[in-house]
DNA sequence: CCTAATTGACTTTTT
DNA sequence: GTCAATTAGG
């Protein structure tokens, strides 16, 4: 091995004295392609720091060094690490982003030679969503079998990351739905017009752009000879073309990852990606990290026991000095809201006899919806908690329509954001308003925000609406030119809604004072982070940057509650889990159906299934609990539930069965006295 | 022609 | 319990 230190002879001023052997090599190995599988739970994070730290140390140049992420989270978190190890001013040029942020930089640069202008706006899902609706309304495909919006918006990401045109769809021979090639352009040109990007767009026209400008290609190369890729079994097709692109032959390409962790195969990542690194990239070179600094033995055995029965993988040997420690302990309730009653019983019980804090505790589930007992059982049992992703604050219709207004304001060519609020509070401009409206689109071909007050559609309006649309027209045009100016931007937003009448709207929109009142809390909360956005980015905040921000905000990022993050327990996904740990992590709705999810069974769904399990058992350091029920409502109905797979495969030795009346007599005798002791202390304190 | 109230259907995971 | 599509009034 030819280290940089030997080669130019000095010493690093980095201490890599805390790591461990293989560590140290994944630190330090510089010599060629690089991949590192890094098991749950063996200090992943920190040898991509003490890489980048110590690349600098060698005298390369921070700003030579480019980390790609997957989330915002593990970007920010990557960012203060190494400002931790080296000056905060030279880790401050180092980049470090996800794969969108990226995408969004290069494209604000350079995307008008794909013939867009650069103040593009970024579509979010729904935004999608609505947009494909009203093609497949287009096209008379709506309510026929098999067609539903969701599927199309999926078909068109799998397409677009497969980096396919409309004409390179084949109908035939594969299984797209009715009419996609049809769909599928349509899509492109109405986006296009409208000047907009969706996600994959972030990704896929960065390959377009270095793939017709060999230039810009050189330039980046030349810019970002240093490559790391965090999470790399994550990649997607188009992630990897852009990774190899960039490495060309000539740069340092270090990926990290874990096969086994790879969760996101439903939204296009190519486990193969990891899996054939070393084909992908003759004489790369393989390191693994299997030293786990997280778990119990217990927990890892049982884990890496799971994980076994998946087949196609690079296969590790998990292990670790963090002794045997508890049992992992099985727990059979009643239904959904007696699980939900145990948690926070086992939550009260655990805290008042390890101490510590409520932070320690995590709930992990394998949908969204099942929050909602827990939830319940937390507010009941007056548990602090907070709330990661699921149906909040950024995908509620209050939300939405906010942001519509004010994308209105920066992109004079969305059109799909004018149709969305056009009648938002009514205005009087119903259906046959709008379809007239679009049939003017068709012929003229302009822009909805222009025909919207020309008297050609205006006339046709009762004089009342005519008069609200003017008003509208107005109203965004006013503030259009105001939002120009710099400066006052949160305020200029709050103005902004009042006059449009979108505040006042939603008073008379939702009758329930109580509900009226809610939904304008969420849109204040909205003008309150971009008054945090202004207040970050100084005098160069201006609304499309805001806009963006909020676009590609994760789901890591939309916490509710955020308060409740030091001090609480935390309630999410398996897959929002990804990348956290905490002492003692409890697993709900370990049931058939549920979990292996009845939706993803087919074509290897359920290794993905699997890893996901293994994913939520490793983010455990002390004690794992897996909890299910013998009754369940399911979309309102009764139903018997049955344990999950899972369950059966965790080895008997490393587990024990109980149920909530048992549970905390079947710990150890040796606790039960520790508790009681702390009781007595307790209501000792009384007179 | 638009709006409000009632019905009916659907809920895997997310940058 | 939540949302969109459908239908009765205004």
């Amino acid at each position: 091995m030819r280290n940089l230190d030997k080669a130019r002879g000095n010493p690093p001023d980095i201490d890599l004295s805390d790591l461990n052997p293989a560590q140290r090599e994944a630190v330090c190995s510089v010599d060629g392609p690089l991949l590192v599988l890094a098991g749950a739970g063996t200090g992943k994070t920190r040898v991509i720091t003490c890489r980048v730290a110590w690349l600098i140390a060698q005298g390369v140049e921070p700003a030579n060094i480019l980390a790609l992420t997957f989330t915002n989270k593990a970007a920010r978190e990557m960012k203060e690490r190494i400002a931790g190890m080296v000056a905060p001013q030279v880790a401050e040029q180092v980049l470090a982003c996800t794969f969108h942020s990226f995408g969004a930089r290069l494209l604000r640069r350079h995307i008008s030679r794909l013939g867009y202008t650069e103040s593009f706006d970024i579509a979010d899902e729904y935004y999608c969503q609505d947009l494909i609706k009203m093609i497949l309304g287009e096209l008379s495909l709506r309510g026929k079998e098999g067609v539903s919006p969701e599927r199309y918006k999926h078909e068109v990401s799998r397409a677009k990351n497969r980096l396919l045109n409309p004409a390179d769809i084949d109908e035939k021979t594969t299984s797209w739905p009715l009419a996609f090639a049809e769909v599928y352009s349509r899509y492109l040109e109405r986006m296009k017009a409208m000047n907009m990007v969706d996600f994959d767009d972030l990704l896929v026209l960065v390959v377009h752009l270095w793939r017709d400008f060999p230039s810009l290609l050189e330039a980046c190369r030349k810019q970002y000879k240093y490559l790391l890729v965090d999470e790399y079994q994550d990649t997607n097709h188009t992630q990897f073309v852009m990774t190899s692109m960039l490495a060309g032959s000539r740069a340092n390409l270090c990926v990290v990852g874990d096969d086994d962790q790879s969760i996101y195969g439903w939204r296009g990542a190519a486990v193969g990606n990891i899996l054939d690194f070393q084909n992908h990239f003759p004489g790369a070179r393989a390191i693994r990290l299997e030293q786990n600094y997280r778990s119990t033995t217990t927990i890892l055995e049982a884990a890496n026991h799971v994980i076994a029965n998946n087949g196609k993988r690079h296969v590790k040997a998990l292990w670790s000095q963090q002794g045997e420690g508890d049992k992992i302990t099985v727990v059979r309730a009643e239904n959904e809201s007696k699980e939900a009653e145990f948690i926070a019983d086992l939550i009260r019980e655990r805290l008042a006899v390890r101490g510590g804090s409520l932070r320690d505790f995590a709930v992990l589930y394998r949908s969204n919806h099942l929050s909602r007992p827990l939830e319940q059982a937390m507010k009941q049992a007056d548990l602090r908690y907070y709330l990661i992703g699921g149906r909040s604050f950024y995908q509620r219709k209050d939300i939405l329509d906010a942001l519509s207004f004010l994308q209105l304001v920066w992109n004079r060519f969305d059109d799909q954001s004018l149709l969305r609020v056009l009648n938002v509070p009514p205005r009087g401009i119903g259906g046959k308003a709008v379809e007239r409206l679009l049939e003017l689109r068709k012929l003229s071909g302009r822009p909805l925000q222009e025909l919207l007050v020309e008297d050609e559609f205006v006339n046709t309006l009762s004089s009342a609406a005519g008069a609200a649309v003017r008003e509208l027209a107005d109203c965004i045009e006013r503030y259009r030119r105001r939002f120009g100016q710099p400066g006052g931007m949160a305020e200029k937003i709050r103005a902004y809604l009042a006059d449009i009448g979108y505040l006042d709207g939603l008073m008379r929109l939702y009758r329930d004072r109580k509900e009226a009142a809610n939904r304008r809390e969420n849109v204040l909360e909205l003008i309150n982070s971009a008054a945090d956005y202004e207040e970050r980015s100084g005098s160069a905040s201006d609304l499309g940057g805001f806009l963006e921000t909020f676009a590609l905000r994760d789901q890591n990022d939309r916490v509710e509650n955020a308060s409740a993050t030091d001090s609480g327990v935390g309630l999410m996904t398996v897959h929002a889990a990804k990348g956290l740990e905490f002492p003692v992590v409890i697993v709900a709705g370990m049931e058939a159906d549920l979990f292996p999810h009845h939706n993803s069974l087919k074509e290897g769904g359920m290794e993905e299934e699997r890893r996901l399990f293994y994913v939520a058992a490793t983010r455990a350091r002390e004690e794992l609990y897996l909890t299910h029920t013998v009754k369940r409502r399911v979309q309102g109905t009764p139903r018997i539930q049955r344990p999950s797979l899972f369950l059966r495969e965790i080895p008997v030795r490393h587990s024990i069965e109980t149920d909530p009346e048992n549970a905390f007599q079947a710990a150890s005798s040796e606790e039960a006295a520790d508790y009681m002791r702390k009781l007595k202390e307790m209501f000792s304190v009384e007179p």
